[in-house]
DNA sequence: CTCCAGGACA
DNA sequence: TGTCCTGGAG
């Protein structure tokens, strides 16, 4: 085997991470669901998560069989709504497709909702010992140092250069024991010591070989120029409230920002609430602090407004009125849940 | 407060 | 290639 997957084996033995909710497990549907949570989101926040999730759905046929308004009730708050989405649908193709099992290639694991080409290869090595790569963002910046790959990961090209180069550098030999201990060591590594800004070099195991260290700047890898362009769009929530203290909420529509989340209504403008207020007999809407949630491509400038009102505001989607005991049960963004319990 | 990290999919 | 969120660090 070669000496560098030999370092990551050993290494995640000794100082690697071994008490995570979801290691110590070869079930698929436990490896599935946090790696699918573990997308874009940390360890710290999921861990929240994950045995809650569990809980409600001990098994992939109890997942399928859940209704969407429990699934995004248990996912409110973890972000990137689709991945709950997918989840679900997911959950229901291994059932249809593949009679209740998760299947073991890679090949077939990524031809379901949610899951890509690195996490198809994180479930086959954690569960059936493949020998897949990953590269996920930690793997990128471990590589690329490692290596002192230096082509702009913004080209395709560059990409399916590392995705070659990860390969190429898998255990060869032990696989059953290697290929999980290896996979979860390139996570760890980046997680804990190859970290995006002032790395632990002295304590990484492969320092000795790694080319970044060498050039005596780690932190210029990976190199990428992509740029991201932030919008901003402003929108106004109306916050209704009967006199019992129930709240009026809509669904959202499935696609776009929040998709099929519970919200207040939404609107363009001021205006347009303040007539939509009025059209359901409510009393004047008084403002509340407007507050800023910033997305990837998008800074939102959120303004709540507030009235007492026994009518729903004609409703632009299906709604509900909902005591604040309710909340809980219900998918919501964080900002609205923020606003409504905080 | 600002900045930043983190995969899949149309 | 643009679209999806949140929490943590500084």
């Amino acid at each position: 085997m070669s000496q560098f997957s030999q370092q990551i084996v050993a290494w995640q033995q000794s100082h690697g991470r071994h008490h995570l909710p979801w290691q110590n497990t070869r079930d698929p549907y436990r490896v599935w669901l946090s790696e699918i949570m573990l997308q874009q989101t940390q360890v710290t926040t999921v861990l929240g998560y994950y045995e809650r999730f569990l809980q409600h759905f001990p098994t992939v046929a109890d997942l399928a069989a859940g209704s969407d308004e429990e699934v995004m009730a248990l996912w409110s708050g973890l972000g990137y709504y689709s991945r709950a989405r997918n989840l679900h649908r997911c959950a229901q193709e291994v059932m249809s497709r593949f009679g209740g099992a998760f299947p073991r290639t890679v090949e077939e694991l990524a031809s379901l909702p949610g899951i890509g080409r690195s996490t198809a290869s994180a479930i086959a090595s954690f569960c059936f010992a493949a020998r897949a790569a990953i590269l996920d963002a930690n793997v990128k910046r471990v590589l690329t140092r490692a290596l002192g790959f230096s082509d702009d990961l913004a080209s395709s090209a560059a990409e399916k250069k590392l995705w070659a180069l990860a390969e190429d550098l898998l255990p060869t030999t032990d696989l059953s024991t290697a290929m999980p201990r290896y996979t979860q060591g390139m996570m760890d590594l980046g997680a804990a010591i190859c970290t995006p800004k002032k790395p632990s070099c002295l304590l990484c195991p492969v320092h000795g070989s790694c080319a970044a260290r060498r050039e005596g700047a780690p932190e210029r890898y990976p190199v990428k120029t992509k740029k991201l362009k932030r919008s901003s769009a402003s929108w106004w929530l109306l916050w209704a409230e009967r006199a019992d203290g129930a709240i009026w909420l809509e669904k959202r529509p499935p696609k776009g920002i929040w998709a099929s989340l519970y919200c207040l209504p939404v609107y363009e403008t001021e205006a347009q609430l303040r007539q939509a207020a009025q059209e359901c007999g409510g009393t004047a809407p008084e403002p509340l602090a407007p507050f800023l949630h910033v997305l990837t491509h998008k800074d939102l400038h959120l303004h709540p407004e507030r009235i007492r009102a026994e009518n729903p505001p004609l409703p632009a989607a299906a709604g509900g009125w909902y005591r604040p005991e309710q909340l809980s049960a219900l998918g919501l963004p964080a900002p609205v849940r923020n606003l409504l319990q905080g």
